[in-house]
DNA sequence: CTCCATAAAGCGAGTGCTTGCTTGCAAGCT
DNA sequence: AGCTTGCAAGCAAGCACTCGCTTTATGGAG
């Protein structure tokens, strides 16, 4: 059988992506290295030729999801709008991807990751909350939010919300993309309900 | 020097109490029998003794767990007051007790568990969101809540508020013991303003 | 167009380490 | 004496990672 022949850069995408869905799909306790080379179709030897270490995979993975994670904190003049963006961008991304929820979750991921690892998922959680406050803040000034209740109270509401559809995801009962969509929507507007005056 | 004997029963306590600190203090990924077992003080071959696999060991440290959840469950007539007692008692004991958020959190444990330990989380689950569900509903029912908001959504935002305090655990960032306090006060604050006409 | 040297990418056996678990025997309790 | 508990060494399996060697792509010389 003739090999297949790629070039490292190709490679490292390709492995990254795999160790995402292998996360995902197998659980973390499945993520090896074999099987993300099987997985990618190349022996985990030449897996090797293309990474350092196990610890430099995990790390290519995360960049994969930080595009997507800064792809949800938009600056559109309009905090109202940046906040429904933000929130319903991330609900529906930790949501459907399994791979996520894991990743923040698992202290054996970020342990693996190494201090590099933490300080990027550090980083991630910093702005996030950095983002959620400063909208809020905003809003509060300008009265669009309920005044009996303080911007952090209101942005641990905003987290509960989302971390429910990541715990969801993470235990495999997400459903299908329709539905989480669907719920995602519900629970928005109960956040504004609830928000606002 | 003299060793120090004692029974199975003593042991199994030891050992779970040994295994919730060690996936506490040292994390998932550090959680292996020769760490168990040193923390109380034996070899690990003496505690393969007083326990048939890893998986048993898992399953004792959950039970040690389940009391305190049920626990968290009372009837005492008023649903109200029910409510405010299981989010006290729940929220406090996730976000003290770093092990609890830890074990939901992470898949590579609850595979450990195997299909028991699976179904057991499963059922801690069931348990507390079906609590959850039928107080709101009473009280709904009764107009002690707002009645555009349905039964489900203000659940998730009851959840949502104790899985921040999980999360903090698991991330280690809790705090002492009288801070998490003062937090959950004023996260049971807000969710009465906020669910409350 | 062919040939061949070189570099890049692939393979799979092998290495050392850790893990869960076992075993043979010693040490204490009853 | 016998039963329980303890230890330390050891085992097979699985892990991340290495290494010697092979296979393919490339590209310039003849």
């Amino acid at each position: 059988m003739p090999r297949h022949y790629e070039d490292t850069e190709t490679r490292r995408r390709q492995v990254a992506e795999a160790a995402l869905r292998t996360i995902a799909e197998d659980g973390v306790a499945r993520f090896t290295s074999r099987a993300v080379a099987g997985r990618v179709g190349i022996s985990d030897g030449t897996l090797f030729r293309h990474f350092g270490s196990k610890e430099e995979i995990v790390l290519e993975a995360m960049r994969l999801l930080e595009q997507e994670i800064e792809a949800g904190m938009v600056d559109s003049g309009d905090p109202m709008e940046d906040l429904e963006q933000f929130f319903h961008h991330r609900a529906a991304f930790v949501g459907e991807e399994g791979s996520v929820g894991r990743l923040i979750f698992s202290d054996e991921l970020i342990h693996l990751a190494g201090d590099e690892g933490r300080q990027v998922v550090e980083g991630w959680r910093r702005r996030s909350v950095g983002f959620l406050i400063d909208r809020l803040q905003r809003l509060h000034a300008e009265g669009q939010l309920r005044q009996d209740l303080d911007v952090p109270a209101m942005s641990m509401l905003v987290q509960g919300a989302l971390l429910t559809f990541a715990m969801q995801a993470s235990l495999g009962r997400a459903g299908s993309r329709e539905d989480v969509r669907r719920r995602v929507v519900h629970a928005w507007r109960t956040l504004m309900k609830v928000l606002t005056p």
